[in-house]
DNA sequence: CTGCCGCGATGAACCGATTCAAACCAGAGC
DNA sequence: GCTCTGGTTTGAATCGGTTCATCGCGGCAG
C-alpha cells in the first residue's frame, strides 16, 4: 500500500472521471445510482480515505472545530467538552481541544495555531475578559462563542451561567441553615467566574439583611485541590473558626474537606462546605458535598451548536448572549442539624 | 479585513515574490537579512497567518497528532493527555483529542477521521486487543503507538505500563498487612489493563504462598464512581464481609469507598481499600486512598515523543515496546492498626 | 425526420503554499 | 574586460479535491 490511494485511482478503477467521484462523496443524488455503486464499490476495495486538507483547501470550509479552555485537570471543563464534542460529531466535525492553563501566552499560542489550521469555529473560556483573542480570530473571519463567559459586546456570542446568582443560591442556602461567620474561598484576582461568585455572595447577605461582616474572602492561587487543602490548613490555624465556607470551586472544596476532616473537624456540625460546579467526585466525597450545579453538558451543546450556526451562515447571523440558570444541590456537607425544640 | 490575507499579498507589499516570502517562513538562513526583515514587517503588518491545509497538501507533512483515549472523564487520560500535549507542542504540532467512551465504533469513527485529516501520528488506547484500528491506520501509511496498551507485535511502537507488577504490588500489601478475605472489583471482561492486574493480584496471592481463594473477583460494567458506588454496595449486603478490597481504578475505589464511608463501616479497620491510577482525588479523598502510582505524565510525554520521532523518519525507525514501572503509594485507607503485643 | 430538452458525466481551472531548476547579480580572479 | 563563483531571488509546476461550464446522448414533441 505505499503509493497513497487518490481520487484518481478510484476514478480509474470505477472507469469514471475525478469529478464524479467528487460528486459520489459531496452530492450523491445527482449521480445515477448504477454509478454511485460502482464507485463506492471502488472506494471500498482500493479503501480510500478522502484527504480533508486538499478537500478544505479548495472547498474553504473546514470541518473542525477548535475548543480552549482554562484547565482540562477539572472535570467542570470535560464535562463541557464532553458536550461540544458530542454536538460537533453530530454535525459532522473533529475537535481540537487545547488547554490554556490560565496562561493568556498559552492561550495566544494556542488561538494562533487554530487560526493557522483555518478551523470552522473557535469556543474559548478566555483567561481575561478582554477579548483580545476573540477579536484576533473575528478579524480574520474565524466565528467565535465565548464559552463559560458572559459578554456585552453585541457582535460576540456567549454562552454562561448566571455565577452571581449561583453564589447567591450557596450563601442564602448557608445563611438560612443558621451559618453566622461565612469565608468564601475564591480563585486568583483575574478569574471572571469567581469573581461574579462572589459578588453574588455579598447580594445574599445584603438580601438577608445581614451585616456585610459575615462574608470575609479568602483568595486562592488557584483553582485547584492543592490550593484548597492549603486554605482549610490557613483556616484551621486561626483563633476564631469561621462556622461556613463557600468556595468558588468543587476542587477547592474538596481540598479544603480533606484538610478539615483530617483535622478532626466534623463537617458539617463544626463547620459546613458549599462548592461550585457539583462535579461527579463531588456527590462521592465521604462527606457529600453540597455544591452550585452548571448544566455543563448543556453548556458545551449549545456552544458548539451556535459556533455551528454563525460559521455556518455568517451574514443573517443574530449574535447571541445565552445565559443559563445554576441549581442548588443541597447535600451533607451543609445540612446543620436544627437546634433542640425546633420543628 | 474582508479578502483573506495569502502569501502573495505579503510578497506584493514586501516587492518580493512568493517564493522569497515561503522561504522566510521555512528556510530563513537562506533569505538576506534585509529582505527577511522587509517580509516579516509585511507579515506583522498585514496579519497574516499561514494557512496550513495548504501548507500540509504540498508538502505532504502535517503538524498534527491524534490522541484517542478510553475516557476523557477519568483525571488519569486527563493527566496523560496533558503530557502528550506538553511534547508536542514543544514540537510545534497540534493535538486533536478524541474520546471513543470504551465504543469500539466510536473509535473507528474518530480513527477515519483522523486518517482524513492525514494527521501526522495517532496515539491510541485501543478499546479492544485485536489491534484493528492499529493496523488500518499503518496500512495507510500513518504512524501509531499504543498507549497505556503493551503489544507483541514488533512493527508497532507501544508505551505501557506493567499492570501485572502493579496488582501484585497492591495484594502483596494487603498480604502484608494481614488482610484475609480480599475482593478484586475488575473492569467489564475486554479490558485489557484490568485484566492484566487481576493476573498480577493472583501472582501476589500464589507468592505469598497462600491459597487461591483468598481472592475473589467482582467485575464491574465500566471503571467509573458510579459502578464503584454499586460495588460497595453489593459487598456491603454480604452476610461474610471481606476485609479488604483492591479495585482495578481509583474511580471504582473512590465511589466503593463512599459507599462504605457512609454506611458505617470503619476504613481500614473494617475494610482496606487499594485503588489504581493515584489520580489527584485519591490522596484528597476524605480517606486518603492507597493506590498503585503511574508515570502517567511521563506515559504521554514519550508516547509522543515515539510517535513523532516514527513519522519524521519512517525508513530507518525502530519500532520499540516500553513499559514503565508503577509504584505503590501507600495512605491511610491500607493502614491496618497492628495487634497490640506487636511491635 | 428533426430539433430540443435535460439528465449525467466530463475535465480543466483553481484553492494557497512549497519546491526547485533556472535566472540573476556582485565581486573575485585572471 | 571577461569568466567564474556563491549567495539570492524568481516563477512556474505541483499537491488532491472541488467546481462548473460544457458535452453526449436518449427520448419526446412537432
Amino acid at each position: 500500500m505505499k503509493p497513497p490511494i487518490g481520487i484518481r485511482d478510484v476514478a480509474l478503477r470505477a472507469d469514471v472521471s475525478v469529478g464524479t467521484v467528487s460528486n459520489v462523496l459531496n452530492r450523491p443524488d445527482v449521480v445515477a445510482a448504477a454509478t454511485r455503486e460502482r464507485v463506492l464499490a471502488a472506494i471500498a476495495a482500493l479503501g480510500y480515505v478522502r484527504n480533508e486538507p486538499a478537500r478544505q483547501l479548495r472547498s474553504g470550509t473546514a470541518r473542525t472545530l477548535g475548543l480552549v479552555v482554562l484547565d482540562v485537570g477539572n472535570p467542570f471543563f470535560t464535562d463541557v467538552a464532553r458536550g461540544v464534542e458530542e454536538a460537533a460529531s453530530e454535525a459532522g466535525h473533529a475537535v481540537i481541544l487545547c488547554n490554556s492553563g490560565e496562561s493568556a501566552d498559552r492561550e495566544r499560542g494556542h488561538v494562533e495555531l487554530l487560526a493557522a489550521q483555518r478551523v470552522h469555529g473557535v469556543l474559548i473560556t478566555p483567561v481575561r475578559s478582554g477579548q483580545a483573542s476573540p477579536r484576533w480570530l473575528r478579524e480574520r473571519g474565524i466565528s467565535v462563542v465565548l464559552l463559560d463567559h458572559p459578554t456585552a459586546e453585541p457582535d460576540l456570542c456567549s454562552v454562561a451561567v448566571d455565577d452571581r446568582h449561583g453564589g447567591e443560591l450557596a450563601v442564602t442556602h448557608l445563611l438560612a441553615e443558621g451559618c453566622e461567620r461565612i469565608v468564601m474561598v475564591t480563585g486568583p484576582a483575574g478569574v471572571h467566574q469567581a469573581a461574579e461568585r462572589h459578588r453574588g455572595a455579598r447580594d445574599a447577605v445584603r438580601l438577608a439583611g445581614r451585616p456585610p461582616d459575615v462574608l470575609e474572602v479568602l483568595p486562592a492561587p488557584a483553582l485547584n485541590v492543592a490550593c484548597g487543602l492549603r486554605a482549610g490548613e490557613q483556616l484551621l490555624a486561626r483563633a476564631v473558626r469561621p462556622d461556613a465556607v463557600f468556595c468558588a470551586n468543587d476542587l477547592l472544596a474538596l481540598g479544603l474537606l480533606q484538610a478539615t476532616v483530617r483535622a478532626g473537624v466534623r463537617v458539617p456540625e463544626d463547620l459546613a462546605i458549599v462548592g461550585y460546579d457539583d462535579i461527579d467526585f463531588a456527590a462521592a466525597a465521604a462527606v457529600p458535598l453540597t455544591s452550585v450545579r452548571q448544566p455543563r453538558h448543556e453548556l458545551g451543546r449549545t456552544a458548539a451548536a451556535l459556533v455551528i450556526a454563525e460559521s455556518q451562515a455568517p451574514a443573517e447571523h443574530e449574535h447571541r448572549q445565552l445565559v443559563f440558570m445554576p441549581e442548588l444541590v443541597v447535600r451533607e456537607s451543609s445540612r446543620r442539624p436544627r437546634r433542640a425544640g425546633w420543628p
